[in-house]
DNA sequence: CATGATGAATGAAGCGGTTCAGTTCCGTGC
DNA sequence: GCACGGAACTGAACCGCTTCATTCATCATG
């Protein structure tokens, strides 16, 4: 027998070389500066790395060159569209600029965030988008003062150092409950949670100042997430509330929450907007498509995502005066009126 | 000036022993055996990475450890619920199992599949998980070749060697059919595309055969992609066409084609479902908050990518004799009849 | 008291690339 | 004829971790 024992992995780029009849070097730059070797060379190189099926390897190459070549994108919820949305904006844009983007969802939990943190940092990500769940701007300090820039999302960034692009949300909640109250409504419930996340408590925070400048009455019902189930036990609460104390009025602070609540009270024979208006924020696709059109509160979302991934891209190249490039991206929030509040 | 010209990294494995007065080894065993520790040692050695901000670059253990602990998952469509429920799935299996999931999305065009195919391999992903846009089942056999197990998703494999998690489409193509027919349409319109898809042309030959079976007119309407952007289109058009010559039953190959294609047809003043009934597959979350409600074919979405993953794992765990284990698992769909087909 | 066994720690040899200071080889210019 | 510059290629020295054969104590056993 032969007797080799090794698990027989691929070729190695040495063994190209041999086959090729070429020092390691050589077969490293037809992969990466073609322009620096001769043509004929060049052509065999191919052809014996083709033939042979070698596939370089990342790590082995990360490992030489110092550095990934990927940034990581951190979000709340891989299931509501507007992350959906956001992405899809940090990664053409990423695309763009060679970069790969590794993406992981936190899950509104704070111990998913710091997990997933760890990760992007061992794996040495050139830079980290993140949308915090909240009490984790400790270990993102401690991540950012290593070396990697960080951009944070929907979230305006309050400490210094950090750069971040987000909407307004105090003047969104405002938007929301000053259209409500247009509407007529006289006791508005507003629904969300957890509060850790800053994006809920801006959002309440500006309608209750709609609501209050009006002199209207406003109440809070929390949520665990920021997810359909939530907004369904809400809906349902609601619904079976005595038409008395009932508000006429709702604002969930994504459409996620207000389209389920939307169809809980429809089923509970509730109607919308007669008895209650109902708006969302994000205005995610579906809110237009909902079985009586939910208003919201418009953000950019694949433009936010474009736009932090610049902003990361200006960092990570800027690489030491970092702390002093640090900068604010503010969207503003558009209303997005429709039956569910029109009467 | 103390002139050092390095980029400064952070402190490495070797800094941290030599601070904590033991060998690189102890280090690693306080990382990943702490069992192999004595108590007081670890305590020290702990106390010194967190002192010290210590790191681990994740290339280096991999390229030492010769596995990356991780396997790459490549759907079509990052923006259907239906992928993103069954990445949840993925996630969660693979969770429970201490294996990272590297997300990825073709966008249905092959030549972003053939890239990101490229990137895992070159990650060495332990395992890889693809809903193929069609057209590289070349690639995927060669990766498969040299040693990366693969399951299909979404996608019954009929070549050899492939493991498979699938939803009979042919079955669900004719529930959707049959479903028209016994809501007595005579003339349906099947909308999906593009036909490298194998989901469309299974999906479309279902419905093919119930409608034959019924002496019911049956024609396909093409679109380029799977999406909100094309369903719009198409809506419009069949609002367009005279009375006569139109189709009054709609099957869509997704939910968020028939979503749109509900939302033309109303916009432009036809009736659902009386004048034309619709359908879609999938059962997406949103399927069921549309303005009419909409009827559609429900895959086991999140079950499927469990599955998935556990087939995943156990051609991981094979190691060789991989080609033999290959299996495929079909689910049964089911219909979920609701108002945009009641009449 | 010699003999293993067992537990804890060591440290050098990889893992598979990239880089870069050198070496060769040629064509130019004077 | 010779010095010089550049193009093409070479190959050893890393990159930062894991592994594992060894060494060193300690301790129970007959």
């Amino acid at each position: 027998m032969t007797g080799e024992a090794r698990p027989t992995r691929g070729p190695l780029l040495r063994d190209v070389a041999e086959r090729a009849g070429v020092a390691t070097g050589t077969i490293s730059n037809v992969l990466h500066h073609p322009d620096k070797v001769a043509p004929e060379t060049l052509d065999k190189v191919q052809a014996v790395i083709a033939e042979m099926g070698y596939v370089p390897n990342a790590a082995a190459r990360q490992l030489s060159r110092g550095r990934s070549g990927s940034v990581g994108l951190l979000v709340l919820d891989a299931r509501n569209p507007f992350f959906n949305d956001l992405a899809a904006g940090v990664e053409d844009a990423a695309g763009a600029m060679d970069l790969a983007v590794l993406l992981a969802t936190s899950s509104e939990r704070a111990d998913r965030e710091r997990m997933y943190l760890d990760r992007f940092e061992q794996s040495r990500v050139d830079g980290l988008l993140v949308t915090p769940v909240g009490g984790s701007i400790k270990q993102l300090r401690a991540i950012s003062d290593r070396g990697t820039p960080i951009v944070l999302l929907d979230r305006l960034a309050t400490t210094p150092g950090f750069s971040s692009v987000a909407v307004d949300d105090i003047e969104g909640g405002r938007l929301a409950g000053q259209h409500l109250v247009d509407a007529g409504c006289r006791d508005i419930a507003v629904v969300g949670g957890p509060v850790t996340l800053e994006q809920v408590r801006n959002r309440l925070a500006g309608a209750q100042r709609a609501a209050e400048a009006a002199g209207v009455r406003i109440s809070h019902l929390a949520t665990a997430r920021m997810a359909a189930d939530e907004g369904r036990r809400v809906g349902f609460e609601i619904a079976a509330t005595p038409p008395a104390a009932r508000p006429d009025g709702v604002f969930a602070a994504n459409d996620l929450l207000a389209l389920a609540i939307l169809q809980a009270l429809i089923l509970a024979g509730i109607r919308v907007p007669e008895d209650v208006a109902v708006i969302g924020y994000d205005d995610i696709a579906f809110a237009a498509l909902a079985s009586v059109p939910l208003s919201s509160v418009r953000q950019p979302s694949y433009q936010m995502g474009r736009r932090a991934m610049e902003l990361l891209a200006a960092a990570m190249a800027s690489g030491d005066e970092r702390r002093s490039t640090s900068q604010q991206v503010v969207f503003m929030p558009e209303l997005a009126a429709r039956a569910s509040t029109m009467r």
